[in-house]
DNA sequence: GGAGGCCCCTGTACTCTACAAGTCTTGCCC
DNA sequence: GGGCAAGACTTGTAGAGTACAGGGGCCTCC
């Protein structure tokens, strides 16, 4: 009992928190952490379609939409009518966000990923494994 | 830096994880994570102010109070003028938020909690502990 | 040339969040 | 007592992120 409650409110707090950073970028005007992972994937993957994005991202294809607009306005991607099948939407960055992509990539950027530099060295690994098992475990309740 | 990557994103996937299982315990009438955990701290303290609770988790005394008003609109608690400090708000359980509140205490109901069973029983303690320090980590960042 | 199906975007709605501003209350000083 | 600053709370506004429903355009297969 104890357990699972220390176990619920570490999770509030840590969505808070979570949600507070990405807030403070978006205010200052910097990539956010999705549209950190983003911009990533696209970098990855070359360009590709809104509803493969979605798929990689597990999320629903009009919120990804609606976060390419974001970057799209942020002059970090560039969307246009697929070529092959005119009613996907090829995704692509731009030079901008080529280097926006390049400096997440780096860690430097990234306000998630340079959380981990707080983490003690010797428990980083063991905090990693730890969420990712969390991410199994929540895409078992999907 | 792949570890950052993997860090990143597994921090994202959970963020998104969670907040799905908000939504879906909204939209299904029960009580939300975020409610629980007011609910819960309210059952512990007895009657408290919504400036305690704000500073208790760490928001704005605006979100406190936002929260208060979906619980209250549920029924679940009752907020009354301070009867001390007339500036204050004395918040208390209902009988049916107290009976809420003892659900959510057993786990049964806490959505969150709950995913704790589904952390194989030899990882539980480890990614609690996780779980604690990446909220200490992010209350660094504050 | 349809008919049906797929892709994407937009409208709408919701959670959670913070900052700013306004109201009411208290407490203090004169 | 009068005045006034400071505090507590709420509400207005704004924004990130999310999903579902619906509409428009495009492709494919018959």
């Amino acid at each position: 009992m104890a357990d699972q409650d220390r176990f619920a409110r570490a999770l509030l707090a840590v969505a808070r928190g979570l949600g507070r950073i990405a807030r403070e970028r978006a205010r200052a005007g910097d990539v956010t952490p999705q549209q950190a992972e983003t911009l990533q994937l696209i970098a990855e993957r070359g360009a590709l379609s809104t509803s493969t994005l979605a798929t990689l991202l597990g999320i629903d294809p009009s919120t990804a939409s609606r976060n390419l607009s974001g970057l799209e306005r942020a002059g970090l991607i560039a969307r246009q009518k697929g070529s092959d099948d005119g009613r996907q939407t090829d995704v692509r960055l731009t030079p901008r966000g080529r280097r926006a992509a390049q400096s997440v990539g780096s860690g430097a950027t990234s306000a998630f990923a340079s959380l981990l530099d707080r983490v003690p060295r010797g428990e980083r690994a063991r905090v990693i494994d730890a969420m990712e098992l969390l991410v199994k475990v929540l895409d078992q309740t999907r």
